[in-house]
RNA sequence: GGAGGGGUGCCGGAGCGGUUAACGGAACGGUUUGCUAAACCGUGGCUCUCUAAUCGGAGCCCAUGGGUUCGAAUCCCAUCCCCUCCGCCA
């Protein structure tokens, strides 16, 4: 969400901003209006009230509250309208950010050599039927298409990957957090998540209660201090969040059927920074060096992606995606995504902090540590003529093995 | 599921029908000061308005939404949440 006073002040700018990103700016015009009317209203209200007050008249107190209750109705009206349109405005991108289409996002980095292999290579389907690490097939018999059990080899890669971050992030600072994996629809919609009414929506509800399942741990991590005013010392906030995430993939049908890189259930790692406002580019700068030190240190090659204006989505205002090489797709593919969302997402959850005497919304930032993907990563790159594969170094401590044998 | 108690500002906490958020603490700013500490002074949040900005002016906010009243944090109703005890389950 934008400050309405800025939107008042620099509509050009939020306009062309927002065409940027690709949004239908249309409702923007609707948008002032609206402010207008809810502006002159409460300004008839306040008037009222005003009178009230100095009243101790029968028959005027009477007439006030008449008017009163008029003017309150429709109040009541305009404000829903405005504050369901300015949930619509985008975040604008950040000046660094190329405006464009996804077409314009920009490779800035690419670390690691491809690793040549001397034998017909495998997918993470087949190397995960070898070796009994992933079932899929029954996934879909107990759940739905798009579930998958990780077993052996698989739940154990899992288990060290998170292990793994956890420690490395609690050694950078990081508070570990396990969250819910359900939030009430304002931390949803807070976060800048589709409401459930939409029907294009990206997130499962839960019947007859006010709850979905997170897409994300950003939607729980940043929920948490809504309604808060922070004190400027306990900035920046860093936390390391592990929660599952479902997502209903609608739109997506026919992409990425085979294998598990689309799925409708997985567990991420995710990392949330609430800070000082100045302090966010820094922020978001460090959140891409950690998640790629990890790579590196799994010693798999990626390439790391700046998106351009229109593939940033309404909250972001920079946004950078890891994408890992995934030898079966001869391809990078993103798994990992830190965006900071400036104060878009603090002002939706009404989180605050006082710094200096002064009360200001901080910024936010979050960033992928891991999820699901990177177990294709790893047995891809990992992979052995045999259908086995190698355990990262880093993680065959967390592991117990280094080799994830096939069953025979 | 049953019975009771309670939701007031950053925190604690008073007020229980008459315009005003008592009081205490924290934090921040200021004054004083070799330094630190102490002491003293100042500062609730939100919105609208004025302004280049500050200052100023007005209104709102006591869980949420209704109601009663000339007037509601205070009385009534509904809803949500928290706590204690009992029951049930583990």
């Amino acid at each position: 969400m934008l400050d309405i006073k800025f939107i008042r002040e620099n509509l050009k700018v939020v306009k062309d901003s927002a065409i940027a990103k690709g949004f239908d700016i249309s409702f923007l015009d609707d948008l002032v209006a609206c402010d207008e009317e809810r502006r002159s209203l409460i300004a008839q209200i306040d008037k009222l009230n005003s009178e009230k007050k100095n009243n101790t008249d029968r028959e005027k107190g009477k007439e006030i509250k008449d008017s009163l209750k008029e003017k309150e109705e429709r109040f009541r009206e305009v404000l829903d309208k405005f504050e369901k349109l300015m949930l619509r405005v985008p975040n604008p991108s950040a000046l660094d950010v190329k405006i464009g289409t996804e077409a314009d996002n920009e490779i800035v980095k690419t670390w690691g050599t491809i690793p040549a292999f001397d034998f017909k290579i495998r997918d993470h389907v087949e190397i995960g039927e070898l070796t009994d690490s992933i079932d899929i097939e029954r996934g879909t018999k107990v759940a739905q298409s798009g579930f998958y059990y990780l077993k052996n080899g698989g739940a154990l890669l899992e288990l060290a990957l998170v292990n793994y971050a956890m420690k490395k992030l609690v050694s950078k600072g990081f508070v570990p957090v396990i969250t819910p994996n359900v939030a009430k629809e304002k931390s949803v919609v807070g976060c800048g998540y589709q409401a459930r009414s939409d029907k294009e929506r990206q997130i499962y509800h839960i019947e007859g209660e006010d709850l979905d399942l997170i897409g994300t741990a950003e939607i729980t991590l940043m929920g948490m201090h809504s309604d808060e005013v922070l004190n400027g010392s306990e900035l920046p906030i860093k936390y390391a969040g592990f929660s599952y995430c479902y997502r209903t993939e609608a739109g997506s049908y026919g992409k990425d059927v085979r294998g598990i890189l689309r799925v409708h259930e997985f567990r991420k790692t995710e990392m949330v920074v609430i800070c000082k406002p100045e302090e966010s580019d820094i922020w978001h700068e460090k959140l891409r060096e950690i998640e790629e030190e990890i790579w590196q240190e799994l010693e798999i090659p990626y390439q790391v992606i700046k998106m351009a204006s229109g593939d940033l989505g309404s909250a972001a205002a920079r946004k950078y995606d890891i994408e890992a090489w995934m030898p079966s797709q001869n391809k990078y593919r993103e798994v990992t995504s830190t965006s900071v969302t400036t104060d878009f997402q603090t002002r939706r959850l009404n989180i605050r902090a006082k710094i200096n005497n002064e009360t200001v919304y901080p910024h936010a930032l979050n960033g992928t540590v891991f999820s699901g993907r990177p177990i294709i990563a790893i047995m891809e790159n990992y992979q052995r003529e045999d259908g086995s594969f190698e355990v990262p170094a880093v993680l065959r401590d967390f592991v117990g093995k280094d080799i994830i044998e096939i069953k025979k």
